[in-house]
DNA sequence: TGATAAACGGAGGCGCCCTCCGTATATTCT
DNA sequence: AGAATATACGGAGGGCGCCTCCGTTTATCA
């Protein structure tokens, strides 16, 4: 009868729900720029939010952290879907989703070690990003199959493997330029010949 | 003509030395116990020693890392060589010096981490502490090949692997306890048949 | 035994962590 | 619409660690 679980709740307060999308946002960027150690009191001002509002909606620097990672893997969940709606040309469209994904990472140096930490700690994490990631590879790749332009023997779990050495080797040499170069040849091969 | 280069300079004073060991000691007591980031302040109390004069001695919490590193390494070649000096028996001596080295660095799991840091951003750290590791073990089984108690056909470079591989896996499991018991059989391995 | 270079120590200013609670506001009720 | 109330907001404040600066102490040198 109830709608969710237990007694009848209010519905979560509007600016409560904006606060949160500010913080991550926020948490995003400074996280970004100034690594994992950076102040929390700097994410609280970047979303121009009082420190205790940030404390209300991640009581700890881990969570925080692991809900800013969830948050930029549903956007490329997202993007995937976008692109899919849009019916952009297959081979495009992966190319273009691809960067998109170095692009979001590269500015998070900082946070890769971070993230290892965080994806080590939660297999639920660890599982949960792995999916939407190579749910969002495979339905790129299932139209560029279906309609002849991508190869067929090529599962989205490579791609993904692909797409991690490449983040790796970005940030020992090169930067994102030399990343999205590969990039640029590893599609090409993907395309059926 | 001058002892040193430049300028004839006074030595060192007594102070200052007694100071640089005492930090020494209480940063690898601090470290080991709390980890990486552990607080400075903490360091400087264990030490029995003010603030200021912490950072005198190292600027940088980097270079305090580094000290206690080199400092560590250090006390296990010096304790190769008082080995070798008490002409203790060669199996028995390596299996000794062995397990120091395991006690060493078990209580530094916290350490571990900045330690591959460091590493990593000083090839010359690396090094010195390569050459060191390589040479303790050296002497020691030079000791035991020539009189005919350990095989010839292992070198100190590959003793040095398996013990960092003793390291890691107790770091994960068993803990110390654990890695001694492996490092006997090891160490019952090296014995000429 | 001075003279003095060198080292000591800790106060102080700053930033960050995190909690707590008075104030503000969105939602719900009538 | 207006009142009632559950929720969320913000930031002050206490505590701690970072690092610098400089007046005081001490070891070395002549």
């Amino acid at each position: 009868m109830a709608s969710e679980s237990g007694k009848a709740r209010r519905k979560p307060r509007a600016d409560s729900l904006r606060n949160r999308e500010k913080l991550l946002e926020a948490a995003a960027t400074v996280f970004g720029a100034g690594g994992a150690q950076a102040s929390l009191e700097a994410v609280a001002r970047e979303a121009g939010v009082g420190i205790g509002t940030l404390y209300r909606h991640f009581p700890t620097r881990e969570e925080l952290f692991e809900a800013v990672y969830r948050n930029e893997v549903d956007i490329l969940y997202a993007l995937a879907e976008e692109l899919v709606r849009e019916e952009v040309e297959p081979v495009t469209a992966l190319q273009r989703w691809i960067h998109a994904s170095v692009r979001l990472f590269a500015t998070k140096s900082g946070m890769i070690g971070a993230l290892q930490l965080a994806t080590q700690a939660s297999a639920e994490l660890k599982t949960y990003s792995m999916d939407k990631m190579t749910g969002s590879i495979g339905m790129l790749i299932d139209r560029g199959v279906r309609d002849g332009t991508l190869r067929d023997d090529i599962g989205p779990e490579d791609v993904f493997r692909a797409l991690v050495g490449i983040y790796y080797s970005q940030n020992q040499t090169g930067g994102p330029a030399a990343a999205l170069r590969l990039i640029d040849v590893f599609v090409d091969g993907l395309r059926k010949r």
